[in-house]
DNA sequence: TATTGTTATACTCTATAACTATA
DNA sequence: TATAGTTATAGAGTATAACAATA
């Protein structure tokens, strides 16, 4: 029921990855689902287990504001995937290692995303799926134009309490 | 302070789009926010711009619930943006029109956005260009891997009241 | 003085359900 | 019986602020 012309949507650059983003979301949530786990724990599991990392670098790679990374990691760890233990070179940091049991959902779950990004990539060609990964890593990498987290100086503001 | 190599970061559809998309929503809010404007209501507004289209339809364009539409056009009705006008085919539903005000901030909004989209993929050769938004294009509408909005069975229920 | 992680809380968006008026 | 739009409300995510421990 998308009544716009392939131009018109082709132009539309926001609504082309809004809809990239949302609709890969939702396959991967279903077929996560399936092994009991949701995109979030999935996303902030397979970053933890890539390499040693604080809850804030954790944060700041799975897109995830830090106060929503306490409650993913607070579930995290009563589900026995995660743990978080003290930073050798920063008292106040807290590096996130899985389990051996987050370590085993991993290697299930990472092969059925990975199944699933190949599925996805499969309707395009060789050279086109190449030309499009490497473009989006420009944008979103480094200097390139999609790489900060500029904050909006119009966003409506919170009321300071005193 | 991405820690991931690059090629870590390319085998990552999910971060690619979500950061893609994030980012992008939140440059088009720093420029549309010095017109007073947000996102969410430009997006409806073009949307409803640039054809005859009922609440229902532009909700679906706009990748927003129907209960956001609602709340969305009642802002854009107070603000005179837009105008929701009964339907002649239909009684239940109302086609959403822009006013002379409506096309008057979407001519100078649409310009901006126009020339951030430039600036974006500007990066990119026009080779690069071409491929990525064919292929955003592909994955997205028909029968695309990422076109449809498939619910996810798993997903937590809520409660029936009764 | 600034930062990491925590808690509390407010705001926004989405999702569900129930309702009406139509189809 | 099903659908378009509305309303109410619950749930998830994000954002802000204040705090303790540490840098």
């Amino acid at each position: 029921m998308d009544t716009r012309s392939d131009e018109e949507i082709r132009r539309d650059l926001s609504y082309l990855f809004d809809k990239a983003s949302q609709a890969l979301a939702a396959r991967m949530g279903t077929v996560l689902g399936e092994l009991d786990m949701n995109v979030r724990d999935f996303c902030v599991l397979s970053k933890a287990a890539s390499g040693e990392r604080t809850q804030g670098e954790l944060a700041e790679l799975s897109l995830l504001d830090k106060t929503t990374m306490v409650v993913t990691l607070d579930h995290l760890e009563k589900a026995g995937l995660a743990q978080r233990t003290p930073s050798p070179v920063d008292r106040r940091a807290r590096i996130v290692r899985t389990t051996e049991a987050g370590d085993a959902v991993l290697a299930e779950a990472g092969g059925v995303i990975d199944g699933l990004y190949a599925e996805v990539l499969g309707v395009l060609s060789g050279e086109q799926r190449t030309v499009l990964l490497d473009a989006l890593l420009r944008l979103v990498t480094h200097d390139g134009p999609l790489s900060a987290v500029e904050p909006n100086p119009h966003a409506p503001r919170r009321k300071r309490s005193s």
